[in-house]
DNA sequence: CGTTTCCTTGAGCGGTGTCAAGCCGTGTGG
DNA sequence: CCACACGGCTTGACACCGCTCAAGGAAACG
């Protein structure tokens, strides 16, 4: 994904804030490595995780302030990050990049829909199963689709899962020792995830 | 919004299913009036309604089989619809409708993410509210934000609010009781929603 | 007038949130 | 090296919101 040369790169630590509320919306970022969230907040402080982005997913909203929206960087992240007006005229002299960037946002369109279902209908257990699948499948999307089993890192902490996935910390905790219980999942210092049987996750995710 | 002559006007009765899971994805429509409903469904019959869309907005998934969405009229619809083939050449023609295309998209995402925080973080009532909310806004965006009161017929029903909201008809139907008890709105024939001060509504949505 | 569909209302229960305590790994200062 | 504090996570006890099950009203339609 060669982009124009007057773009900057950057490196953010995991936590920090990448575009402000409706200010810094002036920069536009390609993913290159790591995951960042992007976050809606009530005024009370209820919060929720709006998205999810992986490599090498565009970030930023063209063409309107972004309404109230946090993009933070959930681990160590890289971006190809450069100005609105780079942007636009980048998309002006190729509309192919138009086109690119039109398909991933039906993508994310999909993917929220997708989570809308889990948020509005699914229990809390197959919301923590829907969780982990959609990380394994995310993680390394290389490997296909006939493996077995999976291990990886959480990119998120217990907090942010139940930011995620609309619910609270303690109960995000007992449904993965439920699943640690059944040996769907082996744990390993809180962050390490193991799946053996990805069929048997799956199962759990009520889809 | 003038389209290409040879696409079709297409009346549906509310509740007709507009565009199956996955087949008939070869048709592409705007909506004219009428309300129409995104909906996907888990295996076991839950069910969430996952956008609403009012006129003039834009129907269907192009590059791509729409994952597994069901498109039903919620009311009687106007649609002018169109094969994708009439689409794909549209869009070669004037690229300025891929622009049009992704502005809209781009919206839908914004709506969507906003819905996501109401699905998990907003309780029934508060859910109520900003659905009465949204109503009021999508069905006469004519007038401006100034106005104090709105008059209205819900375009869902009982059940199709809850696959809306993430609830059960139950508890949709108490805190519609209860709004209408503490003289938030007024309700005539079960569809008939009237509100006098929008502001009091708009402090119940907990944004 | 019966039937059907949609909606409301009540009673009771269960899943998830709340509050609180404690564990573990890590970092920090003595 | 130990003592301690701190943050992230787990676990338990309990409360409450929203779900389930059930009954009945109201409007539309035969």
């Amino acid at each position: 994904m060669a982009l124009a040369k007057s773009t900057k790169r950057h490196n953010a630590e995991a936590g920090k804030e990448l575009v402000g509320d409706s200010r810094s919306v002036e920069r536009f970022s390609n993913v290159l490595s790591g995951v960042v969230k992007l976050t809606k907040t009530l005024s009370d402080g209820r919060q929720q995780i709006v998205g999810l982005q992986f490599a090498p997913d565009f970030l930023g909203r063209p063409f309107q302030s972004e309404s109230t929206l946090t993009a933070e960087a959930a681990t160590k992240v890289e971006l190809c990050s450069f100005p609105r007006h780079a942007l636009e005229r980048m998309m002006r002299e190729q509309p192919n990049l138009e086109h690119r960037l039109l398909e991933q946002k039906l993508r994310e369109l999909d993917q929220a829909r997708d989570w809308m279902v889990a948020l509005g209908r699914k229990t809390a257990s197959e919301k923590i199963a829907s969780f982990l699948l959609m990380i394994v499948r995310n993680i390394d999307p290389a490997a296909g689709p006939e493996r077995r089993g999976a291990a990886f890192d959480l990119p998120l902490s217990r907090a942010e899962i139940a930011d995620f996935l609309g619910l609270t910390i303690e109960t995000v905790s007992r449904q993965i020792t439920r699943l640690r219980g059944e040996s769907v999942i082996r744990v390993e210092n809180n962050r390490h995830v193991i799946v053996d049987d990805i069929g048997r996750l799956a199962a759990r995710a009520g889809d």
